[in-house]
RNA sequence: GGCGGGUUGCCCGAGUGGCCAAUGGGAGCGGACUGUAAAUCCGUCGGCUUAGCCUACGAAGGUUCGAAUCCUUCACCCGCCA
């Protein structure tokens, strides 16, 4: 670890300058809050996905800094509110399954405990805790909600929410079940206060309206004060969501996200974004950073600065071990080394992080091998054999890294490697295993 | 409840009876150039047993030799009026 714990108050200071805050109330408040003792802080997740994503990342970077500096944190995941739906800009939401939706906060809440209880252990800070808002919504009438709840929310500052405003002016229109949910996540506080004491929300600034109405519920029913910190919105240089390779979302949970797949997502990010978003994302000290953006100024292809963050991030996503292998992994399919000269531990333990499928008996064919499109096919690389055919026709199908130039022809029977390997790869980056029978 | 407008491929958005698997843009993917970066250029971009066939333009029917395009019903969205 890198990382050191900061002092209760200096913890606002060490955000600025990492840029975590885009905005927060009142911040001279805050800091005596922050200032006057350990303050309980929550941030929410809801389950949209089986998995968190990184940008959901950013949240945990914002939950350690307050942690370490001995606040106690809490982790809500939305059973609650992931059954309604966040209003996005662009559309309504599909609502999901209640038992999907349940599966997920279940599978979520497991994946991301370790990202806070490590350090937690290893420093004798507070134990975080873990919530779901099903817990107190579900059993909440309609009549309760209504008239406790209710009553405290004015329509016309509902209406005024930027999630809410822009989405009233857009032709899609918003249902009254989206129009509510700030009611719910703002409750989410208040309950929080209650049972815990709880006085800060932080999250994404997306979240900002519906955080502010937490903060305000908080005030007016239970009379106390309650601070709200926000995330800057982060995209690519490009404008893009971060997060998003190859078309796919890079996802926390190594069975949708291999680690392998996440190192290497960080590895490739961009000069410009690296450069950014060193700061948010790595933990070490300011002058630490500073040195690494310095040298990627420098030296862009050493790409230092890259794999700083993509070491920090797998470890603390996936673990010491897990980050390892995943090295060690990228090593033996991008090195300049010769495949042929790979022993069959190497091979074996870089394919299975990359990608891996054993072929058995009964996908011989008269005893030939599949085509080269099938097996493409067959190991992930694409999506359909039209999907392959195309692939080989536009030159990005390698087989040991050699272009292929004929789709249908069966991959020839002494194309294995060490250990029967076959090492398929779809333009630079993405590679596969194929273990073929022996 | 009445009237009007809308629903097209991942997204935006053309198309108002055959020349439409559907113009264009974006995203994605591949190639070239590089540094596993960006920018740029080129190609590609529903599926399959791949020069042929299948499935597609909100859903279901209908008219027609032929429909994304015309008709009917239904669903959903938006707006105006009550």
């Amino acid at each position: 670890m890198t990382s050191s714990t900061t002092s209760p108050g200096d913890v606002v200071d060490d955000l600025h300058r990492r840029g975590l805050i885009a905005q927060s109330t009142d911040e001279t408040e805050l800091r005596a809050a922050l200032a006057a003792g350990p303050v309980t802080y929550y941030c929410g997740f809801d389950p949209t996905a089986p998995s968190l994503h990184v940008g959901h990342l950013l949240q945990f970077m914002v939950l350690r800094a307050l942690h370490r500096a001995g606040h106690q944190p809490i982790v809500l995941v939305g059973g609650a509110t992931g059954l309604i739906g966040d209003p996005r800009p662009t559309s309504e939401r599909q609502l999901n399954d209640p038992a999907e939706v349940a599966r997920w906060v279940d599978r979520i809440q497991r994946r991301v405990a370790p990202f806070l209880d490590l350090p937690a252990a290893e420093l004798g800070l507070r134990a975080p805790i873990y919530v779901n808002n099903l817990d107190w919504t579900a059993p909440l009438s309609a009549i309760d909600l209504l008239r406790d709840i209710g009553k405290h929310f004015r329509v016309n500052r509902m209406l005024a929410k930027e999630a809410v405003a822009v989405r009233l002016n857009s032709d899609v229109g918003i249902s009254y079940t989206e129009f509510s949910y700030q009611i719910l996540q703002a409750n989410d506080f208040r309950e929080l206060h209650q049972r815990h004491g709880c006085t800060l929300q932080s999250g994404g600034s997306d979240q900002w309206g519906n955080i502010t109405a937490g903060v305000d519920l908080v005030r007016r029913t239970d009379g106390a004060p309650a601070h709200a910190l926000a995330t800057p919105l982060l995209t690519t240089a490009d404008g893009k969501k971060i997060g998003k390779t190859e078309g796919a979302t890079v996802w926390l949970d190594p069975e949708l996200t291999s680690p392998y797949a996440f190192f290497q997502y960080w590895l490739g990010i961009d000069d410009a974004d690296a450069r950014s978003w060193a700061p948010l994302f790595s933990e070490r000290p300011a002058d630490e950073i500073a040195a690494l953006v310095a040298s990627s100024e420098e030296r862009p292809q050493a790409r230092e600065l890259q794999r700083a963050l993509a070491e920090e991030l797998t470890r603390l996503v996936h673990g010491e071990d897990e980050l390892a292998q995943a090295e060690a992994a990228g090593r033996a399919l991008f090195g300049r080394d010769d495949l042929a000269a790979l022993g069959e531990g190497a091979l074996t333990a870089a394919l299975s992080e990359a990608g891996a499928v054993q072929l058995g008996p009964d996908d011989l064919v008269d005893g030939a091998l599949p085509s080269v499109a099938a097996l493409l096919q067959r190991a992930g690389l694409c999506s359909s054999l039209s999907d392959a055919r195309r692939t080989v026709k536009e030159g990005g199908a390698y087989l040991n890294n050699e272009r292929v130039l004929d789709a249908d022809t069966p991959v020839p029977t002494d194309a294995g490697l060490a250990g029967r390997w076959v090492v398929l790869r779809r333009g630079k980056r993405a590679v596969a295993g194929v273990r073929l029978p022996s």
